[in-house]
DNA sequence: GTCTATACGATGATAGAC
DNA sequence: GTCTATCATCGTATAGAC
């Protein structure tokens, strides 16, 4: 779980504090147990609620989540385009980008697991609109492989498929990665950094 | 969805015939929406059968996602054991055990899905007994970088690391993959594998 | 905005006939 | 082994008082 101030950061934009408050528990339980796992009355207990209290702030618990992975996509995409624009080559930028989108998903991989893994819990039309984000997310990494190509600092035969690769990769972590392992997000952001450059052919330090 | 042959195969050791047909039922329904979301009554429905029907054959509904997990689990560890196995140098070896757990992942992503993603319903007794075949592949997989490393072949700096992330990118496939889209498993198999032998510093054809 | 009380359909599982 | 009928409970969501 994220700690408090993490979380409180996060979903600022959600207000009044009532709602924040059931953002909040609805990601802890959907991500602990799953969205159709979880109760309504859970989330509420959760957020000090009674059950009814939910649907004062929300019509339904499709739309809880439905805010919950709005937000959270909103979020994985700012992180990736700031970090994709964050230094001189391909190489770096590359590097940044996995870097950074990786941290997000251990830093808060409670977050992201509902994000990540809950997606088929959405309305059809809930489900386009954010499917519409993860394309971005998707374009903005291509983009920078294909610039690496381009410059010739990558050797890459397979670009779409490579990216879908070095996306699967950082996804994933949101599924694994345990806060008590042995693993700072920053030292799973670094190694997973020089996996992908190793990847994408990039000569440097992962070489050596 | 696996084709009809594909199943029978996969499960040709549940017998008799009905709770075999409940199986394949099941995880199709559990591939399709995950297990909390699936119904007894739909499991039975999809087996022509009725909801009590069922209960002949298991007690509970997490009894059926066990049976599922543990044959999935065997075959996986199987099929990684045995691919593992193949080929003289260790490159060859990881590559065929990336490219038959991809494939498989692939092929078979219906179950696969329920394998990887549905853990979390099982009982703490069956999740134990399962996390431990998980570890056996896990340990398949990190002897071959550990041979490679030994033999001078791969340039690995964090082992462990590694072979989480060679099993965390194939694992994902079953997320991500559909079967009406432009690869065929075979194709993100041999992707993979070069991926991965990129990724431990594999010297040959991948940097071409 | 929050609570208590409740409607009411769905759900996992069982009983007993065939 | 399978079915029909049913139970007890739970789940989402609403009504109406404060």
């Amino acid at each position: 779980m994220d700690t408090e101030a993490q979380q409180s950061e996060q979903w600022a934009d959600v207000t009044p504090d009532a709602a924040r408050r059931l953002v909040i528990a609805a990601v802890d339980a959907f991500a602990e147990r799953g969205y159709h796992a979880t109760t309504t009355r859970d989330i509420a207990g959760r957020a000090g609620m009674s059950p009814a209290a939910l649907y004062i702030h929300y019509k339904t618990k499709e739309e809880l989540l439905y805010r919950i992975s709005g937000v959270g996509h909103r979020l994985a995409l700012d992180i990736v385009r700031r970090a994709a624009s964050t230094g001189a080559t391909p190489a770096e930028r590359l590097a940044s980008a996995v870097r950074s989108f990786v941290r997000w998903h251990a830093e808060h991989h409670t977050t992201a697991r509902v994000v990540q893994y809950e997606l088929g819990a959405l309305s059809a039309e809930h489900y386009a609109e954010i499917a519409a984000r993860r394309r971005e997310i998707d374009g903005t990494v291509r983009s920078i492989i294909e610039d690496g190509v381009r410059a010739g600092d990558f050797a890459v035969p397979d670009v779409p498929g490579t990216t879908l690769a070095v996306l699967s990769l950082c996804i994933d972590v949101a599924r694994w990665f345990n806060a008590e392992g042995r693993r700072t997000p920053e030292e799973i952001g670094a190694l997973y950094a020089d996996l992908v450059l190793r990847m994408v052919g990039a000569p440097g330090p992962a070489a050596a």
